[in-house]
RNA sequence: GGGCUCAUAGCUCAGUUGGCAGAGCGCACCCCUGAUAAGGGUGAGGUCGUAGGUUCAAGUCCUACUGGGCCCA
């Protein structure tokens, strides 16, 4: 049974307590949508625009994300991030466009789309097949701009830019004019990675690497009867991992600087590079054999060897990669099915030969028993043959990281094709070459943050082919080139720009339904100096080339397609045309690389002054997330439990430098830094409830240099200092990190406990609470407006509370310049005494635990004499430790006392010393000085 | 295999040019009950991934290794 406490006087009708709207929980699942259509209906962001007019721009661009499936948590961090930029440069003054943008072309929309038709794609005619794609597109473009509008971005969502939108394709189109106008487009036989599967040669960010299992060969190559040196060995080994490509051999590469040994093997002296004879011949089970003699790589050289099974010969050449770690030192070189045999084949003057199909197969070029076999099925038909006819040393199966297509999953080969390149080593306008201007760029006029990605950016650069950007598929902007009966083609400056005109009108799917002469409509070839001989003014004989654009050059053209259409770019004495781009780190190699060199080439300039990248989510083992591992999170789950200013809260913590852990906890951790915000945010609205600013701001007079009041102002003023520097250098993470410490620590844990006694019972409008109150006050309208970038939702609610619902919305504003606040001078001994403070609560604390004495306002602190707490109010002291009473006597060390003999205040709970006795409404009770003056019962 | 990068308290992270290892969260104990599905105080915790090296002095600089991530082969 419970017994009924004797009911004591209670003072609390008399105290000024807490009053205010905003709640202690933000039900921001609820709430949040309601948020974001009143934003709708008022167009907040062109307001925001409007605001900002004649502010100074601020250049930010947005890489398009590709139009396929829900966003995930990769989206949430980068399109959160960039929301981040946004709102804060805004809020810095400055006037921050930002276009939304969507890459809509390419590979995995047309894959899906043709998966989901099935054998029916088969007949469909492109433009068919386009239109799917197109509506396969429009539905994710959709799906993702609501998602991403649900994280309270701010964006121009009605008029986004989409990259099969015609007056982007006109653009990019422009820019391909351009480079072509500078003669660094060219077509080339050339080998490429080529997806048997998709029929298409594809980007190096096309590939996926996978396990794979192959078998690995050692070949003899038997010297021709003629060969320089055949009286002192008869055979070379070489090592391969794809004999399907031993048909395409025409050289064999080695190092002039090695050493190699001559090895008697059966009937045969055969050549191996010293270093690895013993484990090649171990494979074998030869364990003694004896080296004959040695020499050089250079000997070497010049040497001719009969093909094991085509009647050909090939000789041996030197290249600087062949390596001692695997194979045999002697390289099998097949030009027309890798890059570096590819090089060495240039330089020695070699055919770029390749007998293998689209489909994979081989040509009749081949011997009979190879034609027309897919190059898989003829790795066994190889080795067999080889054994058969002797000159297989050694076959054995093994798995290796192997590349394949990204989408189809399956391997892809190297197969020389026709392609179109972007030559990154010539020379542009007479000048340096585009790989040199690039890597100057990067070295001296581009800011990278984190700083390593100028090295990653360099290594990208140093080690990058030319570019190829054509592709063999339907769903893409085509490349606007033309061919004769002959297969020459027509591609120049004037020609392009006048197909960029037509699909500026038409898009890009005319160039299915229109003819070649409606194409071309704009053009002249009798005014085209770079027109080919051939072209007479009978343009209908030309037949349309079958290949799109590359989609990185699609995007890598959206400085020009978006920002320079938009007249969004920087101004012309700037060094570059925008000021940030800002994605996760493999852009280095995708999007910024492919945004530079166009942009250089053409106008000379980066499209970015600064690149910000952030690292990948990884779970909470470090280990990357997958849907097929199933340790990734959906980004609706998490708005659905938590809402969007507590995802972006968390976001705002993070150091996206490297990778980021994510887990299902750390969000409820976010949750729960996001409450405490609130709760400080919601103490210091709830007591304004009855202050004006308008009549109530009293103005420090300098005897109040030395209060509480004005520390706090000198501790806001130092947090606007550091979260403007914060933003500016785009460090959301120390923003956070000061706003929250401020919200815990100066705030929860030392002011508002401080002055909650004076605003609960001082008079109302007594000149001290209201010191207290203006000080609360500026404290919201600063700190309500640094965390609008962060918390839009939450700002907003919380600006509504704090200014009434008619003021103006808190995301138009500039954050609050905190200068009209330095005339509040500030002690600087606070510093010391907060210092101070600290050894006080642990003599407190220890004086709690050592006398038994529990309640603090039990307590009192008797502290040295003469020290910087001299110069303080012994109230102020009092209540920053949230005591009694305060004095100063001759003592050595800091004094806490038992004041429970003292009389207590039936209203504040104190005994500090002033306590009397008062009637009140009829009753005797003790009140201290301070109260009695509150309720009228004493002069002031 | 190569380039870039990361590893500090149970968790998330600070730690500037080498100079006594820090914060928040969580946890434990306690206070308050007039911020109350709140608020406050005190406290415990680390061989700074491993092994070498440079130095009077190394979390910090160098080398190798282990494990993760991105990009490439």
């Amino acid at each position: 049974m419970t017994q009924s406490a004797p009911k004591k006087k209670s003072f609390k009708s008399t105290l000024n307590l807490l009053k205010t709207r905003f709640p202690m929980r933000g039900n921001l699942v609820q709430n949040e949508p309601a948020s974001l259509k009143r934003w709708q209906k008022m167009d907040l962001y062109k307001q925001v625009r409007k605001a900002r007019a004649d502010a100074p721009s601020y250049v930010f661009h947005d890489g398009p994300p590709y139009a396929n499936g829900s966003i995930h948590l990769g989206h949430l961090l980068n399109k959160v991030l960039k929301d981040f930029v946004v709102r804060t440069q805004t809020m810095l003054g400055k006037d921050c466009a930002y276009t939304p943008g969507w890459d809509c072309h390419g590979l995995p929309i047309e894959h899906k789309v043709m998966a989901n038709l099935g054998d029916k794609a088969r007949q469909m005619r492109p433009i068919d097949i386009r239109r799917k794609c197109r509506t396969y597109a429009e539905k994710f473009v959709k799906l993702q701009k609501g998602q991403m509008q649900r994280l309270l971005t701010l964006a121009d969502y009605d008029d986004p830019y989409l990259t099969m939108q015609p007056r982007y394709e006109e653009a990019v189109l422009e820019v391909f004019a351009s480079l072509v106008g500078k003669d660094i487009v060219f077509r080339q036989l050339k080998p490429v990675h080529w997806s048997i599967e998709n029929q298409t040669a594809l980007a190096e960010a096309e590939l996926e690497y996978e396990d794979r299992e192959d078998t690995s060969v050692y070949v003899q190559f038997d010297l021709t009867d003629d060969s320089p040196l055949k009286d002192q060995y008869d055979a070379l080994m070489i090592w391969t991992t794809t004999p399907w490509t031993l048909p395409a051999n025409l050289a064999v590469a080695v190092h002039e600087g090695y050493t190699y040994g001559v090895y008697q093997i059966g009937d045969r002296r055969v050549v191996i590079a010293e270093q690895l004879a013993a484990s090649v011949l171990k494979s074998q089970g030869i364990e003694d054999a004896t080296t004959l003699a040695t020499l050089k790589g250079a000997d070497l050289l010049g040497v001719t060897y009969q093909h094991p099974f085509i009647e050909r010969t090939g000789k041996v050449v030197h290249a600087l990669y062949v390596t001692l770690e695997d194979g045999t030192g002697m390289v099998h070189t097949a030009p027309g099915h890798g890059v570096e045999d590819y090089q060495t084949g240039l330089r020695e003057g070699l055919d770029v030969y390749c007998p293998v199909q689209a489909d994979g197969t081989f040509d009749h070029t081949v011997p009979d028993w190879l034609v027309g076999l897919s190059v898989w099925d003829a790795n066994d038909k190889v080795v067999e043959h080889l054994k058969q006819s002797g000159h297989l040393f050694h076959a054995n199966r093994f798995t290796h990281s192997y590349p394949h297509d990204w989408r189809g999953k399956t391997p892809i080969i190297f197969r020389a094709t026709e392609q179109w390149f972007i030559g990154v080593d010539r020379s542009l306008d007479d000048g340096p070459t585009l790989r040199e201007k690039a890597l100057q760029w990067t070295e001296e006029k581009i800011n990278f943050i984190p700083t390593w990605g100028r090295n990653r950016m360099r290594g990208m650069l140093d080690s990058r082919p030319d570019w190829c950007i054509s592709r063999q598929r339907s769903w893409g902007l085509p490349i606007p080139a033309f061919y004769n009966e002959q297969g020459e083609p027509l591609l120049t400056e004037a020609s392009v720009t006048a197909v960029a005109k037509y699909f500026g009108e038409h898009g890009s799917d005319s160039w299915f339904l229109a003819s070649p002469e409606q194409l071309l409509e704009s053009y002249d070839p009798q005014a085209d100096a770079d027109a080919p001989d051939w072209l007479g003014s009978d343009l209908a004989s030309l037949q349309k080339a079958s290949d799109t654009f590359d989609v990185w050059f699609e995007s890598g053209s959206s400085w020009n397609a978006v920002m320079k259409l938009r007249g969004q770019v920087k101004p012309d004495d700037a060094a570059g045309l925008t000021d940030l781009y800002l994605e996760g780190s493999d852009q280095h190699r995708g999007w910024f690389q492919h945004s530079l060199l166009p942009a250089l080439a053409v106008t000379g300039k980066t499209p970015f002054e600064t690149v910000l990248t952030h690292g990948f989510m990884v779970d909470k083992d470090g280990r990357k997330m997958s849907k097929s591992i199933g340790n990734t999170l959906d980004v609706d789950d998490l708005l659905k439990e938590f809402g969007a200013d507590v995802c972006r809260w968390w976001v705002s913590r993070l150091n996206v430098d490297n990778d980021i852990k994510v887990d299902h906890d750390f969000f409820r951790l976010a949750g729960e830094e996001y409450r405490k915000l609130r709760n400080t945010i919601r103490f210091l609205l709830s007591n304004l409830a009855d202050f004006d600013p308008k009549t109530d701001k009293v103005k420090f007079q300098d005897d109040e240099v030395n209060t509480i009041d004005a520390w706090a102002i000198g501790e806001l003023i130092a947090l606007s200092e550091t979260v403007h520097k914060a933003y500016e250098a785009l460090d959301y993470r120390s923003a956070s990190e000061a706003v929250f410490h401020f919200c815990n620590e100066t705030l929860s844990a030392v002011y508002l406990v401080a002055v909650k006694d004076r605003l609960y019972c001082d008079k109302a409008d007594s000149r001290r609470r209201r010191r207290s109150q203006a000080t609360l006050y500026r404290i919201a309208t600063t700190l309500i407006r640094l965390i609008a970038p962060i918390t839009p939702h939450t700002a907003d609610e919380a600006w509504a509370a704090l200014e009434g619902e008619d003021a103006d919305c808190v995301h138009v504003l500039p954050f609050q310049n905190v200068n009209c606040m330095r005339a509040i001078g500030v002690a600087p001994q606070w510093v010391s005494v907060m210092a101070e403070r600290n050894s006080w609560l642990k003599a407190i604390e220890q004086f709690r635990q050592s006398s038994g004495v529990d309640n603090p306002l039990d307590m009192g602190l008797i502290l040295p004499e003469g020290g910087d707490s001299s110069l303080f109010a012994a109230e102020d002291l009092a209540d920053l430790c949230s005591i009694s009473h305060v004095e100063w006597a001759a003592v050595e060390q800091p004094m806490v006392v038992d004041l429970r003999s003292e009389p207590r205040c039936e209203r504040s709970w104190k005994r500090d010393g002033t306590v009397e006795t008062f009637e009140h409404e009829g009753e005797m009770v003790s009140l201290s000085a301070r109260d009695a003056v509150a309720l009228g019962l004493k002069a002031q």
